[in-house]
DNA sequence: TGCCGTGTGGGGAAAAGTGGGGAATCTGGG
DNA sequence: CCCAGATTCCCCACTTTTCCCCACACGGCA
């Protein structure tokens, strides 16, 4: 199981391409073979996916009712942004041209890691996101950080 | 289950490395490996999570519904300053550079033991903190240390 | 006094991040 | 059918950062 973290601030060069941050490479399982999967995330940003962690995805959507409009409408959403992609010998992710678009990727990116996937944000935008919410780091931490009992 | 205790003061070179006291480092349970996860902290210190410990709360985040927006910002809040750190040959962590500037540190740092986790502060910032306690540690103990009725 | 564990500092090799050239492939138009 | 332009992919090169190893100073202890 992937466990991804960290932010990290890269670039995104004119070929549209961005490295993978050593520290998340780490952590990807030998499985995904080097191969991700792209797609559209939610807020305004893009998830990758290892392949591994890619098949539990699909594993999920494939239970969804096929004659369900809500669901035939999330499936084909999320389906139609989906993109394999291969580490280049450089370790960098080749993203298409659609995917920086709808990201408002430019030159700067930010890079998360979320437990099972990586997203890659625009750094702009992430900080607006992040500006529009009511919580504060200190409020989320008394939630999740309360030592086991 | 970790248990550490005391306060140390231990000075962090120019690249950043501080290291580990050894009492503290006796106190590892070996199931650590030697890795530590770093992140930002209450108020203005760093947590340092041994590697076992880590993974209790990376366990109560992954309870957190990818979904839900509130979750999900939750989960981006907590683990983008989450770092993985391996102690070097000489039981030092090399702590990133946007970490170090959260908390204020330069020079001087000082070490706290904290049951399941290890913080560190700035010695002067943390000065300023206990200052600024409304309460004694007497009128403290007696609201917190109150037997359960 | 000599030894060992501990805390501190620095040099050098290795890896990581970034950028660009050029061949192979695809596409549309003459 | 052939060619020009765009795109993709692979390789090479440079710079910076990280990490690994060695060295030294200090203090406790036999």
């Amino acid at each position: 199981m992937s466990s991804f973290k960290g932010r990290y601030s890269y670039s995104a060069d004119n070929k549209g391409r961005i490295a993978l941050p050593a520290k998340v490479r780490k952590n990807v399982s030998p499985g995904a073979n080097d191969t991700f999967i792209l797609t559209r995330g939610y807020e305004q940003c893009l998830f990758v996916y290892p392949q591994d962690e890619w098949a539990k995805v699909e594993d999920s959507i494939r239970g969804l009712s096929p004659s369900n409009p809500q669901h035939r409408f999330f499936v084909r959403t999320l389906l139609q942004w989906a993109v394999d992609c291969q580490l280049d010998s450089q370790a960098r992710l080749s993203i298409p041209q659609d995917l920086l678009k709808f990201a408002g990727i430019e030159n700067e990116v930010l890079i998360l890691g979320v437990l099972e996937r990586i997203e890659i944000w625009n750094p702009k935008i992430y900080e607006t996101y992040m500006n529009n919410q009511p919580a504060t780091y200190e409020t989320v931490a008394e939630v999740v950080l309360k030592p086991a009992e």
